[in-house]
DNA sequence: ACAAAAGTGTTTTCATTACACCCATGG
DNA sequence: CCATGGGTGTAATGAAAACACTTTTGT
């Protein structure tokens, strides 16, 4: 193993994650962000992320920063995207490496033992203006969880274990930003096979209690495209 | 701006670019390797790539590599995915941001210039044993490319100016690894409307006259899937 | 005349879409 | 009794798959 010289060294650009935490709440498509505590670009609202430390992975560097950030942890999590305009870090030559995760709208709630003037849910509707290409890689993000959730059963990672039908459709129909057939949605993704039913049934609400059902699997699924 | 401390950096990985450029030849889709004149791997096959210099972006870092190794410029090119599984370089921490490229049967010849000794188009079904993390690399390029011709016109990039459906269909089987209707394949590409037909014919075979094809536009576009 | 690929339509199957009414509950 | 979402089937449309023979050329 050779020494790698200084000069060599620093020729190199330097690597941070960055997440883009997609929930849903209040029947809206939020992204979680926090607000920074540093320069460059104090104060300003921006994707949880930082430095990559040495003999890190990124995916667990990605779920460190969440961690210590938001307090969010157990989530989906994958790579989307090797973020490197030059120019995008005013420090200098720093690439990042983009990750995305969902989450249930209940782990939202631990988030609150954080102080919400740090680390918030926002609307993808009216984001605040955001440092870095931060926007650009929100925008890339949203383009990836709406064709990600139409070939995989990656919903499972926004619902709690158990939930209705409507409450599936409803996630689907915030996140495609459309609306579905309600008759053709439950034939559909009952066809896949993915769902299990469940004995449970939900009630308590002024309308007409629903049967509960639950994902198969918790895992990550590739399917053929269904909607 | 703060003055980056050297102790700072020194935590940080050093990034690589590699390349994964594939070409259709003798019926058979390949893999340009290059063989490595330094350690580690030494002498071993591997992608062409290297070290990213301060202030390049990737992706043209990505070209500058491919050039310099192997001759090969003006190609289709996108990024495949960033790895960075610890252990992957024995020279320590060092993440790679890997791309694939496509390139006409023609373009590999440019590639002639250089010693075949050193760089050469090795067919998928038969690789040597790769340096680093690289076969892993290859196989994650493949799904890319098979799921890529299926909704894109990435195809242009891998055919001379003009061509026939026949050769188009070779083109599509080999990459798929399956044989294809005739009838329906034709029905189908002619259908999405991104070839035009030309008025030249293809003779001097001994065989019939095929009518020659172009497509439309050179540049990426993504359509729905279609096969 | 033969080998080799070019060229050409129809039928069947399957997935997708569109569409409207009654049900069970809580208030 | 009313508001709210739950629950259900069928017909029309369009895309995909299966399938076989004739044509044109060079040798």
């Amino acid at each position: 193993m050779k020494k790698i010289k200084f000069e060599k060294l620093f020729e190199h650009p330097t690597a941070t994650v960055d997440v883009v935490v997609f929930s849903v709440e209040n029947g809206e498509l939020g992204v979680l962000l926090i607000r920074r505590k540093y320069s460059p670009f104090k104060n300003m609202w921006a994707l949880p992320g930082g430095f990559i430390r040495k003999n890190e992975e990124l995916a667990k560097a990605a779920r460190r920063e969440l961690g210590e950030e938001t307090g969010i942890s157990g989530v989906y999590l994958e790579q989307l995207y090797t973020f490197d305009a030059p120019g995008r870090d005013p420090r200098g030559r720093v690439i990042t490496v983009a990750y995305f995760a969902l989450v249930q709208q209940r782990a939202m709630k631990l988030k609150a033992s954080f102080d919400a003037k740090e680390a918030k849910l926002f609307a993808m509707r009216k984001l605040p203006k955001l440092a870095f290409d931060h926007k650009v890689i929100i925008d890339y993000a949203l383009i990836r969880l709406r064709n990600k959730i139409q070939y995989t059963n990656a919903a499972w990672s926004m619902l709690p274990e158990a939930f209705t039908l409507g409450e599936l459709q409803r996630l689907y129909e915030i996140i495609l930003g459309k609306r579905l057939d309600k008759r053709n949605f439950r034939k559909k993704i009952l066809s896949l096979g993915i769902l299990k039913t469940l004995r449970r049934i939900k009630k308590g609400l002024r309308q007409r209690p629903a049967r509960l059902f639950t994902f198969k699997t918790r895992k990550h699924i590739e399917l053929r495209r269904f909607f």
